[in-house]
RNA sequence: GGUCGGUUGGCCGAGUGGCUAGGCAGAGGUCUGCAAAACCUUCCACGGCGGUUCGAAUCCGCCACUGACCUCCA
């Protein structure tokens, strides 16, 4: 496979042309959720943007390796190395066991990006079964001196790192202005400076979940398990680490911190991230409480929601977006979307009933080339998207009998409309399903709109309108077309 | 306050120097027993001011507004 895909290096701010380490395999690792509550919108962003890379990667033939992770320990309520556990206050608060709240979350989580087409990921650590991992990444970075124990609590020495190192390369941020601006908080004393995170927290007598380790019976900070679980799966250094923009900093800072004091060199050669979902031009995340979960999407509960939006066109809705713009949510937004992943795929199938004449009256030769070509860019799925709008024109044109199209052309259009409609998109309808059951109910829906057929030639409008009536009251859509009908649930 | 972004037509959203983005909505038409769909045509645009250029939504400067991060958040 040749390397023709850019993509956008938050290191350096610009596109780069992608060269895996060692093609044709490639390490992605990108940073799963804290599962202490349902995934909402905003979580929808980052899981099918890097969706969209590990199936357009797959697509060319490279083997990725894909890590996401659950972090299910270390990640606390408040300040960065303050607070409680989320996990542990979300356990004590339903009198559950942690784990008990990790997995109903964590299931829930992959029921949600099921239904979202979202492929799993290679491996899916869970920090909670890394802690050995850790430890050992924490005495290697306490080897080099760049961190230090107080009252078995073990910090990350950054402005003795930043000696040597650039502590806030990715996120832009200079050091002297974070050690002014970082607020110094009550119970931090026994950090030497505000900026300085934590490693290895000691545990609290009410803290429900720790471990045993050389300084004490504690947890792992939050940014550890990334730089540990990436480097066990993926190597000392690997190709893409990926997460939501709201994670550049502290989060990846401090992952790159780590990583390049434990292992003496850069581990990530390509860092993606994805922009945020707004609502009404804001952020939506938890913290402000106005987020809505893909549960509440999908049913139509939310007080928000006029309606319920498939999967699908969720989908379809975030995939219309470039993934470094925000994107902003309103009802209006989604039922545009939602009605136009509706024509896409109704030409979708009917491209699948097409005949194909003597020859081409419409251009779709280079379909796959433009497409592949938006790809490339930086994954521009509202360009291939626009592509494939101009494919359906064109099915529609021949449906309708105002063109034609060559057996040839007829062939490699649905061959490029598969690839990526379904691979690489990971679009689907829900009228895919092809088993006996669902062919002889196709069957018997045909014989009636036969039935009807035969009604209309009589001019028996009664009997036709009848037998559309009672369909369209079952949820049926019944359209006639020029010689025939078109119908779909 | 610091750092970095954004500001495109009724709505969402692409686009980095000249050539149609696309979707949804609106208007007119074709088709049609009716309906729906489809198709054709069409309306609506680049925050403001100045500069560079033969030519700017696209480059530069200033201003305005707005967002993200700087505390947990995808």
């Amino acid at each position: 496979m040749e390397d023709k895909l850019f993509i956008y290096n938050t290191l350096g701010r610009k596109k780069e042309l992608f060269k895996p380490i060692h093609s044709p395999h490639v390490g992605l690792y990108v940073c799963g959720p804290t599962v202490y509550g349902d995934a909402h919108l905003g979580h929808a962003r980052p899981a099918i943007t890097f969706d969209l890379l590990f199936r357009y990667l797959t697509h060319h033939g490279y083997k990725v390796r894909y890590v996401r992770n659950i972090t299910d320990v270390g990640h606390l309520e408040n300040d960065a190395d303050e607070g409680e556990d989320k996990i542990g206050k979300k356990a004590r608060v339903e009198q559950l066991e942690p784990m008990e709240v990790v997995q109903y979350y964590t299931n829930r989580y992959h029921n949600s990006m099921n239904a979202l087409n979202v492929l799993p990921p290679s491996i899916e650590p869970h920090a909670s079964g890394h802690i050995i991992e850790q430890i050992e990444f924490v005495k290697k970075i306490l080897n080099t001196g760049l961190a230090y124990e107080s009252e078995g609590s073990i910090y990350f020495d950054v402005e003795k790192y930043n000696q040597h190192h650039h502590y806030g390369k990715l996120s832009g941020r200079n050091i002297d202005e974070l050690m002014d601006s970082t607020r110094s908080l009550e119970g931090q004393q026994e950090k030497r400076r505000p900026i300085d995170f934590a490693l290895w927290k000691k545990a609290n007598p009410e803290h429900l979940m720790h471990w045993p380790s050389p300084w004490s019976e504690g947890f792992p900070g939050w940014h550890l398990e990334c730089s540990a679980m990436g480097t066990k799966y993926l190597g000392e250094t690997f190709d893409i680490h990926g997460g939501g923009m709201d994670l550049m900093f502290p989060h990846h800072e401090c992952e790159i911190a780590q990583s390049t004091a434990a292992l003496g060199h850069e581990s990530v050669n390509y860092w993606m991230h994805n922009n945020m979902i707004t609502i009404n031009g804001q952020k939506m995340g938890k913290s402000l409480g106005n987020f809505i979960t893909l549960e509440e999407l999908f049913t139509g509960s939310h007080p928000l929601l006029k309606q319920a939006f498939s999967p699908m066109s969720i989908r379809f809705f975030i995939l219309q977006a470039h993934y470094r713009s925000t994107l902003d949510f309103s009802n209006e937004a989604l039922q545009a979307s939602s009605k136009g992943f509706s024509r896409l795929m109704d030409g979708y199938q009917r491209l699948q009933k097409l005949t194909p004449g003597t020859s081409s009256t419409v251009d779709v030769a280079n379909l796959r080339q433009r497409c592949e070509e938006a790809m490339n860019d930086d994954l521009n799925s509202p360009i291939v998207i626009a592509h494939l709008f101009d494919a359906i024109k064109a099915i529609n044109a021949v449906h309708d009998g105002l063109a034609t199209i060559s057996a040839n052309d007829l062939a490699e259009l649905k061959a490029t409309m598969k690839d990526f409609v379904e691979d690489i998109l990971g679009l689907q309808t829900n009228q895919l399903a092809n088993d006996e059951t669902t062919d002889a109910y196709h069957k018997a829906i045909d014989l009636l709109l036969n039935l009807r057929m035969e009604a209309k030639v009589k001019k028996d409008w009664e009997t036709a309108d009848h037998i559309r009536n009672q369909l369209t009251a079952l949820g049926f859509e019944v359209k006639d077309t020029k010689d025939g009908f078109e119908w779909k649930l």
